[in-house]
DNA sequence: TGTACATCAGTGAACGCGCGTTCACTGATGTAC
DNA sequence: TGTACATCAGTGAACGCGCGTTCACTGATGTAC
């Protein structure tokens, strides 16, 4: 039994099928998710568009790897933007700016990731977690620190001190919902407070929204003369937003 | 020259047109801009295809039309929830709610107005205009309201006070900028001092950003457990965020 | 009121496009004795 | 080392789908004298 000439073969195969993913890939970027078209990717291969199917078992299973792979593309992007940063609310703006500088440079994955979903396909949720939910996790874990840091609301949540009613009843709802975004950060996220945790949220979504603005040009096209230095005092905002 | 007869016709005629555009309208709500067809629409008429190209010049024709009409549709709801409503920060709310609440009752036209632009069709802006722009000059209207009640950073600004060039730069780009969306609140946006500005437009992003989150499920799948609780949280936040 | 003509609505066939996917097949590559 | 067999990669034709759009045409509806 000779290794080598079985290793070639599973070589040949490994390469065939990342090759199919990165020309996969880059129509996907270029031309959007509605566009990615088997036939297309073996015309491009020189092969016949039959021979693809040895490789990949149908278009949408192609989409799914893709999509997979974008969201952990931004996972990787969010992560290294983290790596050595240890303040929370530099975490934060971290997060923000990795979000931002990889939608500019992922314009067609980012609203596979973010954006309305494609039409006639649903992604299979067994297959997108846990990539689909790394920023998500990541965010959560700095807002808990965040709450840690001053442990003003906690302590008064712990004394038991009112809030209202809408507050506490929506609070421990999204408690609950969001911690079903994956288990690992569950606890952590219970430990929230409810004020916290909606802070938290609309903090993140002032980011995510302004992101998705610039992006989908949603105020019109060219609407922010200096969207870098805009975004900055968003993050400030943002972060106003978190710790009152 | 029977004009009843002329009339008849011109009827019949008008008639068919709106079919065709309730057609269109209701294909569009149910399957997404994406699958809009014009031999869907004929068939469903019991007419041959060619026949509906009497009434529309093309697919794309038809599109800009409807996303006009998407546009006017949730002006209109907008125009119907402010009518009455004085205080600008409650305008502010009305705003929000009427958006959220159209998002909701029309979840393929809002990915046309505020999602992923649509894959091959780009809407002309002159026909776009001005239904497109409608939503966000009620808004600037607001917010030069919200400045206009405490005229503390306004007079901040005449005395020439000093603001960091990074907002003071920033600040002119989207005066400007902003100002392109539409001729009439010009006038109105530029007296808007930078910050004001920059904050109004956060305020509205965490607003849009929150009702895209749950339109587009962002957050994944029944993330917020009682969403119109938090949607009331989020409104509270933004107002915070207009009025420091 | 009647007739000749022009306009308009709608038909049906067709063109050309691209797609996903299946299937019987040819050769080449690898495997077991 | 050589031969018989099994596995695998890739081909090419085909099926069936739906789409936008054009075009020559038939009838009906309206108009002018």
């Amino acid at each position: 039994m000779p290794p080598t000439a079985a290793g070639i073969r599973a070589r040949n195969r490994a390469a065939l099928e990342h090759e199919i993913l990165a020309i996969g890939r880059r129509h996907l970027a270029e031309r959007g998710a509605a566009a990615l078209s088997l036939r297309a990717i073996a015309r491009e291969l020189g092969m016949a568009p039959s021979a693809v199917y040895r490789y990949v078992a149908s278009r949408d299973e192609l989409l799914t790897l893709l999509i997979v792979e974008a969201y952990d593309s931004l996972g990787d992007a969010v992560d290294t933007a983290l790596a050595g940063v240890g303040e929370p609310m530099e975490r934060f703006r971290a997060v923000g700016r990795a979000l931002r500088a990889w939608a500019a440079a992922h314009p067609h994955q980012f609203p596979l990731v973010y954006g309305s979903p494609v039409p006639g396909y649903a992604a299979p949720a067994d297959r997108t977690n846990p990539s689909g939910t790394r920023v998500t996790d990541r965010l959560l874990e700095i807002l808990v620190e965040v709450e840690g840091e001053d442990g003003g609301h906690r302590e008064q949540a712990a004394r038991g001190e009112p809030r209202t009613n809408a507050t506490a009843s929506a609070a421990v709802g999204v408690g609950q919902a969001v911690g079903g975004l994956s288990s690992d950060p569950l606890l952590a996220v219970t430990s929230l407070t409810a004020e916290g945790l909606t802070r938290g949220l609309a903090a993140w979504t002032l980011v995510l929204g302004t992101v998705t603005a610039e992006q989908f040009e949603q105020f019109g096209p060219e609407a922010i003369a200096d969207p870098a230095a805009y975004f900055e005092q968003i993050l400030d905002l943002a972060v106003g937003l978190a710790r009152p």
